[in-house]
DNA sequence: GCGAGATAGTCCAAGTCGTGAACTAAGTAA
DNA sequence: TTACTTAGTTCACGACTTGGACTATCTCGC
């Protein structure tokens, strides 16, 4: 009904850029008229803007439509080993404040740790409300998996049964969404990476995010693949070593295992990722030996990960992104040796490297409103009056 | 609009078995008239039909509605290395013909295995329209890769660019659509397989059609995982030993290249499957073993699709079903030590053997009018007008 | 066996929404 | 200036859903 049919109207708007009323009654397949009524109440909400016409060829020239840079938006928020970081975004998914905290978060309490989060949303908060942005809701990203509002368990930060979303909510009067980190990171990569594939935007890959652990976000027809209780897409633990050691996980010869941080940097013999590009970039035998080993794993993991979910790109993000110089080549030729395909999808590094699971979660808050802006308007109007 | 309000009604009842309109009505979230109106229609246009009223407690008894015997039928076609089967399906799923014709049809010229289907289609057709049953479509099951209504390949049968659609619905004069058996087979499964979990149906799982060649069909919320190329859940494929042989396919140490049917014949020295599981029940040495190997290699493939998909279930199909008391053991403990998960999710055993393709394909496309009963209904009466 | 209560189903007036045609607005090309 | 082209609005109509009133048909308790 008119809910659907709003957000087709605002989703072309977001899709396409500007357009004008005529143009969108043509992609969507709804009549000029019914575009008409929809835009202006678009318009009133405040989610959609008028701008100057535009110079045309022939005809009246058309009245374009753009997404009110102050209608709505969406605060992320990211929990990782060694860093916080904040994201508010509007409509249209620019960034429109940025801020990263760098601590390491092991072994904190994580009581201390959320205080931490909780003056980060604050802060990010309060430059929202300067710039005259409404936030929609917040999306917290975090490295493990998490259950309707709880963060049932972080790997590398020992966190279980942290009921995350409540705390922020609490304190900042937003509903929250927590979301995997590598879900989310994929999300970013897909919708601000600009990975393009014949001209179109990618939407159906899979997204490599190498942190302290191994997390992958599959993504298809631009939607995260969860799977039935939402642990899919752990890549980390893909077996690429059948008579391998066993893993942190209980598992034997995982990925996280074979191809992890702390395996390159002990097989390089060096101490820190720094140390490990350093050595890379000088040269060093046993740090390119290192990464290439990870790198074969890694095309062992892809091919099964290729053959089973027929992605149409990889793309490899965080310190695989990093590494992906001296390690995409081994990459590829264990992805050919394991799958036989004559040209397996593109291997491609991220855009945004560390950046892309914040800015996920962000955007995901503004997606939302997008694809269902009656339920933001009721939402809305619903809270002004019982707030009045 | 009424178009998914139809087909909400028409699925409900498909559901839930025999239901009054007030009980749809409560379920759908329509109102009473809504329902009233909606259900009129399917009633007029021949998909539903009133039984008698059931006794109740209290109140006016309810008049149930069930789906109409001979409402709308689908016409399951297979064509599989070593037999040809045909099933017509009513609206409720239930096959009113079934017929299966077995013979090699490997080294066989592409036109005579056609002619033959062609045969098979026409018998089914024929006992079709002697049962009353109007046939909406016909759905194919093809063991390999299909684009349009054309055959890519069938690694097994030596297919290649193969116009199958085209063929049969010029026979045929229904709309044909090719899809890929293990696929089908997983709905099948699915639909008519009886599997619970819970008290609820399987909706997200693996199914492993161990024919000639290994498959896999990935059910997501219901609904077939295709990838981006409808390539996904080659199950076959997926490294157990990286160090392994070359497969057919090009790769190295596949599934199938490790655990297929000729490799286990051959490890227990037996010709035929029928030997092979005389030879387990005899308990030969040789033969356990085989298979018990070929269970672990399932094992290592299964873990890799668990921590990459998190299905609720794994279904084993086909000659995987038939082996499984020798089999599942080795599978389930290959698992555990490769995911170390305390409970991994159930390893069951299909219900259907051969006939899930079939009776899937059959399936799809009484789904599919149950999907969207007005676009049967428009091309239904379309044709009508049209012919007279 | 008769009314009270309960449940199923229909009918109808009201309101919502998209459609399509006619119309207005605003430009370019000759 | 006229013809043509494209953008956007207005409005009557039709298709649907809704909600309430009303009818139908059963059980239960007296």
């Amino acid at each position: 009904m008119r809910a659907s049919n709003l957000s087709l109207v605002l989703g072309e708007v977001a899709r396409t850029g500007p357009a004008s009323r005529a143009r969108v009654a043509a992609h969507t397949g709804l009549t000029k008229s019914s575009v008409s009524g929809l835009v202006t109440d678009l318009i009133h909400a405040g989610l959609l803007e008028e701008s100057a016409p535009a110079a045309v060829e022939r005809g009246r020239p058309a009245t374009a439509l753009t997404l009110a840079p102050d209608g709505a938006a969406g605060l992320g928020l990211e929990i990782n080993v060694d860093y916080l970081a904040a994201v508010v975004t509007d409509l249209s998914g620019a960034p429109r404040y940025h801020h990263v905290v760098r601590r390491d978060n092991r072994g904190r309490e994580v009581a201390e740790v959320v205080a931490d989060v909780l003056e980060v949303a604050r802060t990010a908060t309060r430059s929202a409300a300067s710039q005259g942005l409404p936030l929609a809701a917040a999306c917290v990203a975090v490295p493990g998996l998490t259950v309707d509002g709880t963060v049932v368990r972080t790997p590398n930060l020992g966190w279980t049964q942290v009921e995350l979303a409540a705390a922020i909510q609490e304190d900042t009067g937003l509903e929250v969404d927590l979301e995997n980190e590598a879900n989310v990171a994929a999300l970013g990569e897909m919708w601000f990476g600009g990975h393009e594939q014949d001209g179109t935007p990618l939407r159906d890959f899979v997204h490599v995010s190498g942190e302290i652990g191994i997390g992958g976000g599959i993504v298809i027809d631009g939607q995260v693949f969860r799977g039935a209780h939402a642990g899919a897409g752990e890549l980390g633990h893909v077996v690429v070593a059948p008579d391998g050691p066993r893993c942190a996980c209980g598992g034997h010869g995982c990925l996280e295992r074979m191809a992890g941080q702390q395996e390159i940097l002990a097989r390089a013999g060096v101490e820190t990722m720094a140390d490990l590009t350093r050595a890379c970039e000088a040269g060093d035998q046993a740090a390119l030996d290192a990464v290439a080993d990870a790198g074969r794993y890694l095309g062992i993991a892809l091919a099964s990960v290729l053959t089973l979910l027929d992605p149409a790109a990889v793309v490899l993000g965080g310190a695989f992104a990093t590494l992906a110089p001296w390690l995409s080549a081994a990459t590829s030729a264990s992805i050919s040796h394991h799958t036989g395909a004559t040209e397996p999808p593109p291997l491609m590094v991220s855009g945004l490297g560390s950046d892309a699971a914040v800015r996920g979660a962000a955007g995901t808050v503004v997606r939302r409103v997008i694809g269902d802006p009656a339920a933001y308007l009721a939402r809305n109007t619903a809270r002004r009056v019982g707030s009045s």
